[in-house]
DNA sequence: TCCGTTAGGTTTGCGCTACCAACCTGTTTG
DNA sequence: CAAACAGGTTGGTAGCGCAAACCTAACGGA
């Protein structure tokens, strides 16, 4: 009901705080492990692990999981649409803050 | 448990899209009424019925309810806090983009 | 006058999702 | 052997979103 104004439709899976954390420190190495990620986003585990995974079927990162003498490591990399998605979101962002200085008078 | 980089932490009573389309709207017009406002953020009246109220507890914003020609009618303003409390969260958005740009390497 | 409709909001119920804590597997280190 | 690390899964709680029911007050006939 009712069409919201142009620019206030954010995109709730980049939008979500944790994603944007994780989205944006990928925007910045090319590639980051598990435990980087959680030490730079402040994730509990098990949280950016789903997020991960909801991230990687979305196609915003591929995953790799391998071993490093012995123990598990998960290494993630934005995809070409990821890096695309979340330009766009800041676009997006910045759009929608442009709006406060638009005019619109109630009444 | 791991403190997050800094710039990373969001507010999320702001951060909610439809919270942040309500006080972005409101940052351009001194008041709005309930109309106005669901017709530019798109939202449901529920669901904008329940922002405001949140919005009013946390002191974001000031409703006033009257009666304009025999109607119900909800006015709905930024308080001086709210006013500070959004400016404050675009300039977090702008730092964690900005982070983007900052180096990082793991491994 | 009685009844249905419209308008502005609020409340409620339900599904989805984020968050954390706890647990689990396997390995390495003290 | 115990503790810690890497990574994930599970369970429970809390918050959001929508739709729909509800409330109050005014309007509009017949």
């Amino acid at each position: 009901m009712a069409e919201p104004a142009e620019g206030l439709v954010l995109d709730r899976l980049i939008h979500e705080p944790g994603r944007l954390a994780i989205l944006t420190v990928l925007s910045s190495v090319k590639a980051a492990d598990f435990v980087f990620l959680q030490r730079a986003t402040g994730l509990t585990k098990g949280n950016l692990s789903s997020h991960l995974t909801k991230l990687e079927e979305a196609a915003l990162v591929t995953i790799e999981k391998r071993f490093v003498r012995k123990l598990p490591n998960t290494n993630v990399a934005l995809t070409a649409l990821g890096r695309k998605r979340i330009a766009a979101h800041w676009e997006q962002l910045e759009r929608l803050r442009s709006l406060s200085e638009a005019s619109a008078q109630p009444e």
